[in-house]
DNA sequence: ACGATACCTTA
DNA sequence: AAGGTATCG
């Protein structure tokens, strides 16, 4: 059976790049919740789908580590492939040779990198994945200037970006997320995938899938499988707006949507059903370009208050859109036009699951020293 | 336009 | 209550 790739067993089917710890940490960036599929599968080895195959990345000093795995082997699945495209030998060709660089790097022996247009383009998948080509550190240096609070905090928490995910994923993904906790929402979107989604590879028993089509999504069957994968109400959220882009637009109507200014793309998924201002702030930001965006939760909405005094008339139970308007803006005119950026990195230092990371340094030091001695 | 409440599950 | 949204006074 497959496994999960561990640099340590040897570097040979890996390839990496250049990038500190100050541009990109891996635990912040995919466990802060803004994506929902990636999963730590060994020390500091993290799984998960992008761009329709399965990767496990890892981090050693300054550079980042990438592996990217083949296909499961499926005969059903690989002569439909054969039987659609048979008469479409351009393509033929290029799966074989694909298949071939493949069984070279498998036969590689040894540690020297070899370069192909296959590590040409994965490497491009990644840097547009994780935005590389946004400096962060410079940005982190901006939002601490401007904001003394930010700097405490992002002195901690470094290295967390914002993601340029598929947007069919993070839409939906999203929609399972109203009154809803991340330990669920995890749950939902993989039993979503597994559902729904077609089936990538096997690895130490777990099946990756991928992130299911809108088509797939709107059938008529879907709202009442989902009830019974215990979706509750979104079941008839996800299978409505799946429904409703296909009627109203078209597949790829929601990465047409990076083209629109904020604000249109906003009022534009506010129509679907299950997309309120939050949901559609956090699609804006996660996978439509839109970094201005800032979704206001319930966290934010405390961070708000408790440590900004803003929105101080905000006794109320039910957040107004007025005051969601006013808590986006007042981040927005303190940090500027990557203000999402900024305040994911308070909410990812508001989760309970890094609070340790906030323990004083002296105090650890002393703790490690005591376990030592 | 504002403010409250129900909504599926699970921790 | 949990990283909300739709609906109704």
């Amino acid at each position: 059976m497959s496994q999960h790739a561990l640099l340590s067993l040897g570097a040979k089917a890996w390839r990496c790049l250049y990038c500190p710890k100050s541009e990109l940490r891996l635990d912040l960036t995919l466990g802060c919740g803004q994506t929902f599929r990636w999963r730590e599968t060994g020390e500091g080895h993290w799984t998960g789908v992008m761009a329709g195959r399965v990767w496990t990345l890892t981090q050693i000093d300054d550079t980042l580590w990438y592996h990217v795995y083949r296909r499961q082997e499926d005969p059903d699945h690989v002569n439909r492939q054969k039987r659609k495209k048979a008469g479409d030998s351009q393509e033929l060709r290029k799966k074989f040779k694909e298949m071939a660089e493949v069984k070279v790097e498998e036969d590689d022996k040894s540690l020297c990198v070899s370069t192909s247009e296959q590590d040409t383009k994965d490497e491009e998948v990644l840097r547009d994945y994780f935005q590389l080509s946004v400096k962060l550190e410079d940005l982190y240096k901006e939002w601490g200037d401007a904001d003394p609070h930010f700097r405490d905090t992002g002195i901690i928490f470094s290295g967390l970006r914002m993601l340029r995910q598929d947007p069919v994923e993070c839409l939906f993904s999203f929609i399972c997320s109203s009154n809803n906790h991340i330990a669920r929402i995890q749950g939902m979107v993989e039993r979503l995938c597994g559902m729904f989604g077609t089936p990538l590879c096997e690895l130490d028993g777990t099946h990756y899938h991928d992130f299911p089509s809108i088509e797939a999504l709107a059938e008529r069957g879907v709202q009442a499988q989902l009830r019974a994968l215990g979706f509750g109400y979104r079941a008839r959220f996800l299978q409505e707006s799946a429904h409703q882009i296909l009627s109203s637009h078209n597949p790829k109507w929601l990465h047409t949507l990076r083209n629109d200014p904020y604000l249109e793309a906003r009022a534009a998924l506010l129509k679907l059903p299950g997309v309120g201002p939050k949901v559609a702030d956090c699609v804006c930001l996660m996978s439509l370009d839109k970094s201005e965006a800032v979704p206001v939760d319930t966290h934010v909405r405390r961070i708000a208050k408790h440590d900004y005094s803003c929105a101080a008339e905000s006794k109320q139970k039910t957040l107004t859109n007025k005051v969601y308007q006013e808590i986006g803006d007042f981040f927005r005119q303190l940090w500027g036009p990557y203000a999402g950026w900024a305040h994911s990195i308070l909410f990812c230092a508001d989760l309970k699951k890094f609070q340790k990371l906030k323990e004083i340094p002296t105090i650890k030091e002393e703790n490690n020293q005591a376990k030592s001695e």
